[in-house]
DNA sequence: TTCTGTATATGAACGATGTTCACAAAATCC
DNA sequence: GGATTTTGTGAACATCGTTCATATACAGAA
């Protein structure tokens, strides 16, 4: 019997990740301790550093799940829109619902790494980036004169505007927007952003 | 000779506001701890909460000031324009070049907190609403059917588009735009958001 | 000025954090 | 089945924010 070894490692790397996602949805990041995980997880403390190289690692691992999570509900939100413009509002509004059903794992995706020293991983970032596709492609039916880095750089400013609008009004710095108040705002940003002179 | 306590007890307090501020400068927000702080002012540990409630606390009062100084700058921007759009196009301009100018700074202004239990107290929230003031002005010019919770909530829509791109471009958790397409795409995003229908 | 009482600046100490590492135990190999 | 290698474990360490007894320095009265 061979390769037992290799299985209860992708079993604790697999309850690791579990654990962690768990304690996020709940708790949030600041109750997400090594400790915790471990506990949670049901084995040593130093396992987390056996499966992962630290517990920033675990997170992001976390916070890839949650991406993926983020991708699939996106690709699904534009489907049976043709106009450019209703498949740009099916994505923010998309992205609105995401954030609010899962805060705290929308939150620890950008909350994450604040302040560290460690650069995230490429791979994750590439994770990112990826996402933003779903929004090249409405944002070529509209500007068909941007090629690569402009459409590339103008589908981030699509993004970037609608993530500021959900951050402001979700995370509450200033006082919330009530839901419906963010989704009328959201609606009225892609029609004027869509709206090329 | 009377209140001499009063005294060092300012002194203390301006000294450790000083320390922090210069701190979060150097090393940003993660290498501002109590120790460093009360070391760079020269004085002991515990002094920190003889002028503070918390490190927590004395870090939102770097950040009260930091917010003064961009008031300042917003303010001066829009001098010379008269018309709404120029104006919004003005305070998105210096609103980068303060975020590039000042950046572990402005960077402390939103990740601070951004995992703690402790509510933003309300004279500092106070503080960000304020800004808003800036915004509503040139946006009352454009849209001048909007009222009181319309208006401040079209204000917040404009800043946290330009805000949300500046943190994608500056932040860099995606890949980074470069300053000058930050700045062409910020005047396409003023000058769409510009345009009522 | 001097003396007494009070306010306060201080750093040792506490609990909690992330991370490391020697070691016992378990899986693999011959 | 014995030898060897791999690995899960938790005690230990450094550092963090925060507290508190205490010694020091100040304020008011004589």
């Amino acid at each position: 019997m061979t390769g037992k070894r290799e299985q209860t490692r992708r079993e604790l790397t697999e309850r690791l990740l579990q654990a962690a996602e768990e304690l996020i949805e709940v708790d949030g990041l600041e109750g997400t301790t090594a400790r915790t995980v471990t506990q949670r997880a049901q084995c040593g403390l130093g396992t987390l550093y056996k499966c992962y190289a630290d517990l920033d690692d675990l997170i992001i691992h976390v916070n890839s799940r949650t991406l993926k999570k983020l991708g699939a509900e996106l690709a699904a939100s534009t489907e049976g829109f043709s106009d450019p413009v209703e498949q740009l509002q099916a994505l923010a509004l998309s992205y609105i619902h995401f954030a609010e059903q899962n805060h705290t794992l929308w939150t620890a995706l950008f909350e994450h790494n604040a302040t560290s020293s460690e650069p995230i991983p490429k791979w994750h970032e590439q994770e990112n980036t990826a996402l933003l596709t779903y929004i090249a492609k409405p944002v070529m039916g509209l500007e068909p004169e941007l090629k690569d880095e402009a459409l590339a750089a103008r589908s981030r400013t699509y993004f970037a505007a609608i993530h500021g609008l959900v951050v402001i009004s979700l995370q509450g710095r200033f006082v919330g927007l009530s839901p419906d108040v963010l989704r009328s705002e959201t609606k009225l940003l892609v029609s004027r952003m869509a709206q090329p002179k």
